[in-house]
DNA sequence: GGCTCGTATCGTAAAATTACGATACAATGA
DNA sequence: TCATTGTATCGTAATTTTACGATACGAGCC
């Protein structure tokens, strides 16, 4: 993939964590996480219809894309980060709700900016 | 791609969205629209370093996501779908912040669930 | 020491994505 | 009608992702 480089780094981050949870096994390993707060790697390969060096893999993803963290016991609890996701709703928000922009959005050939 | 069946509809379309985002040529795209407001796709690619043949197939990717859409001129003119990152975000949120659970999020051998 | 159990990592094959040039196609204007 | 312009689609090569089995590795127990 061709390297975009006139990211800001917010869009930078949004990109790779956009990209963690775009994936159907690991937004079930998220919900998961989210539903029972805590989690062993056992649950995890229990709850998906996958390989357990898959889910081993999915999670290193979503560890590497700072969406899961492992706890103190030595990367074999896993829980999520309690920021990230909060940060990317923001992010979305952000997006389609510009607060400060007075304009309305919306498709049209009224719309169109002068700019 | 291995299908992963016991995913909710709401989990399928979240992260068909995610995906869509997750790459940074598209989430450049987003961003701009939502700068812009309304783009057409020479605009788009002026602002990316990508081949026209390229942003069309990332806009066509996007709209079939549902988080752009064609205005009524005939699919020239780009703008967001106002109502697709707006549940993203809550689905974000939801994740994040489970409003009904009185569970204090967080790692740890104390936390872990009894069951 | 030698088991078993749970998990991470390695190597690899299949599939999907990404980007490009070439081309098609509709609208516009000479 | 014929060229031009803007955009979508096609065909294809390179890269990346995904999933799996095999294997390594540490912890706990005999």
């Amino acid at each position: 993939m061709k390297t975009i480089e006139n990211l800001t780094r917010e869009e930078e981050r949004a990109a790779e964590v956009f990209r963690a949870l775009g994936n159907p096994a690991r937004l079930r390993i998220v919900t998961e996480l989210a539903r029972r707060n805590v989690c062993i790697t056992g649950d995890l390969v229990n709850a998906l219809p996958l390989a357990q060096s898959t889910v081993s893999q999915h999670l290193k993803v979503l560890k590497e894309a700072g969406i899961v963290q492992g706890s103190i016991e030595g990367d074999q609890c896993y829980c999520l980060a309690p920021d990230v996701l909060r940060w990317l709703a923001a992010f979305c928000t952000e997006l389609c709700c510009p607060a400060e922009a007075g304009d309305t959005p919306g498709c049209g050939p009224a719309s169109r900016r002068p700019g």
